[in-house]
DNA sequence: CGGCCGTTTGAGCCACATCAACCGGGGTGG
DNA sequence: CCACCCCGGTTGATGTGGCTCAAACGGCCG
């Protein structure tokens, strides 16, 4: 119901007035599909407006001259934040300010080459195993999985991605992706065209390099996943990925509660275990006063502790820009 | 012994003589020491003769427009081939042509930012745990792993290259190295000092994304690691890697017997096993007739059936140039 | 109210780990 | 040149973590 016109011409305060509509209405809701939707509608709206917002804020930091890097040397300069418009920034554009150190002119390139939005509901196929790859997919809002099929049924979960991440850049290189990308929650994601893409990377070697680094930061995840997976006790498995998915979520701060977007189902499938084990390890955690896990809500109890029998050393998830290293 | 002055001056006839004689001595020594050392001065030889040849062949080809599209279109066109010199082409620089996707001038340039070559014996630390990483490795002959290291003193290998392949650009991200790169057979290889490879990386845009397409390929294979290690029987587990080695050492045609480098312990650390297990699962590979493995010396008996109860399907090796990809 | 999905709990079993001993070959020191 | 030792491979006995099968429970949705 709605339409692309209907956004493009509003302003951003408009556009999270009828988010804020579109939430009430869920709240009144009986049915939960019907709430999920309108939820989903929200989410769209505050990210158009956040959008919207961002844009003018660039524009105008350029034309100006607020950020004097920019002008000065073209294409060098990262430019982390835009000045703090009111509402919070969306995990998604501040991500890709910070880590993948693009220039607001770059960011700028990628996301009008991305439009329009596009959203699907928990459970849909972004990309199905053995389809074509046609675009870069990069995810805004909501967890997306990377599930490799098996011929006997079962399934491995290989990478989990949330707001910010890239989700097929490994699969841009090889045709052929063995792989299902499947929404774990209501997801908001970007498209980029490869035929687009390859302008961009021709004409911006920075977004080049930025999808590197993505890579290799992907890579270093699965890494320590592949190790974590062939050398630890199931107990070290969960402990060690609730520590990464929470502090991934950034939620590792603050009071450590977080929305959790797996049943034990898809645990099992991201662990290498199965059901019935997840659940027996997930007692044990929750009787020894660690976690605390009901109706798809995580806290984390005692942080120290639980990272400390998974062994959790979050500097794998840091990647930092090759600038930085040379010094 | 062998000093570089030494080398700059001879013509490619001439090491390739030396080679051969120093080939001629390890066979009449008796210590295994002294002719490990022996050989692997021939290839140090052998390797610079090639290159030389190379580099001739290569200017040669540029000057007189021998390569067209190199004429053509500057830095577009990836050359495949320089002309078969006599000499076998060393896997190295056939893969800097090929896979890689380079022109002749960009591998010219990072030939020349890597000298000079460098050499390691068996059991050599190439990299350590948490040393600064400083430079590119790129492996022109022998083996070398990558292996992560746990407080209880036990291991798991996280990557195994071979001659072409850039041994650590996941680590170039990333300021901290948990893993150790360990040279498996006595290796030779080229070290581009960060700086330079930073010049060569802006003024080059083929090179950057010749990286990125090495991680995304070095990521398939950590994928598909890790698909196994988690889901498939020791069995399975075991016949996979061997058919993936065999695969990417290119002995996958022909009569299937290659040097294989690693002891039975190590290659438990690949597999996420113990040293125990693993031999018994030898034994039934052997005993099944499907492979042959004495005295480091792997022969694939029948392929067609390994590859079967392993599940293998190499397409996920061949990681292609994302050009081909759009058309 | 009935069906379905996610969770929970129990019983039994198997693949793989661990411990331990032995063998054979090559390098080393006397 | 011989004796030793150390390392890689081989084999057996025994223990156990995690799987499988099976059944019950609770909540959500239709």
């Amino acid at each position: 119901m709605l339409r692309r016109f209907l956004i493009q011409d509003r302003s951003p305060d408009e556009l999270q007035q009828l988010a804020l509509e579109r939430r009430g209405l869920a709240g009144t809701t009986k049915s939960g599909k019907i709430k999920a939707l309108l939820l989903q509608e929200a989410i769209f709206l505050d990210f158009h407006a956040d959008m919207k917002r961002w844009m003018r804020a660039a524009e105008h930091g350029v034309a100006a001259g607020v950020s004097p890097e920019e002008k000065n040397h073209g294409t060098g300069a990262p430019c982390r934040d835009f000045g703090n418009s009111a509402s919070a920034l969306n995990p998604f554009l501040k991500k890709l300010g910070s880590r993948a150190a693009l220039t607001m002119s770059d960011q700028q390139a990628l996301l009008q080459a991305a439009l329009p939005l596009k959203q699907s509901l928990k459970g849909d196929i972004l990309l199905g195993q053995d389809e074509e790859v046609s675009s870069l997919l990069i995810l805004c809002d909501g967890v997306v999985q990377s599930v490799r099929g098996f011929s006997d049924g079962s399934q491995q979960v290989v990478g989990i991605f949330i707001a910010g991440d890239a989700v097929n850049c490994c699969e841009l290189v090889s045709r052929r992706v063995p792989n299902t990308i499947r929404a774990l929650t209501p997801a908001t994601y970007l498209n980029v065209p490869l035929a687009s893409l390859e302008e961009l990377l021709a004409a911006r070697p920075a977004i080049a390099r930025a999808l590197w680094l993505e890579t290799a930061a992907q890579a270093a995840i699965q890494q320590e996943w592949m190790v974590w997976i062939s050398r630890r006790s199931a107990q070290t498995r969960l402990a060690h990925f609730l520590c990464e998915l929470s502090y991934r979520l950034k939620n590792s701060n603050g009071n450590d509660a977080y929305e959790f977007p797996l049943s034990q189902r898809e645990l099992a499938d991201v662990l290498g275990l199965s059901t019935v084990h997840v659940n027996r390890c997930l007692q044990i955690l929750r009787s020894q006063g660690l976690i605390q896990l009901n109706r798809n809500r995580l806290t984390i109890l005692d942080k120290r502790r639980l990272h400390e029998i998974a062994e959790f050393d979050p500097e794998y998830l840091g990647a930092r820009h090759i600038h930085e290293q040379a010094q």
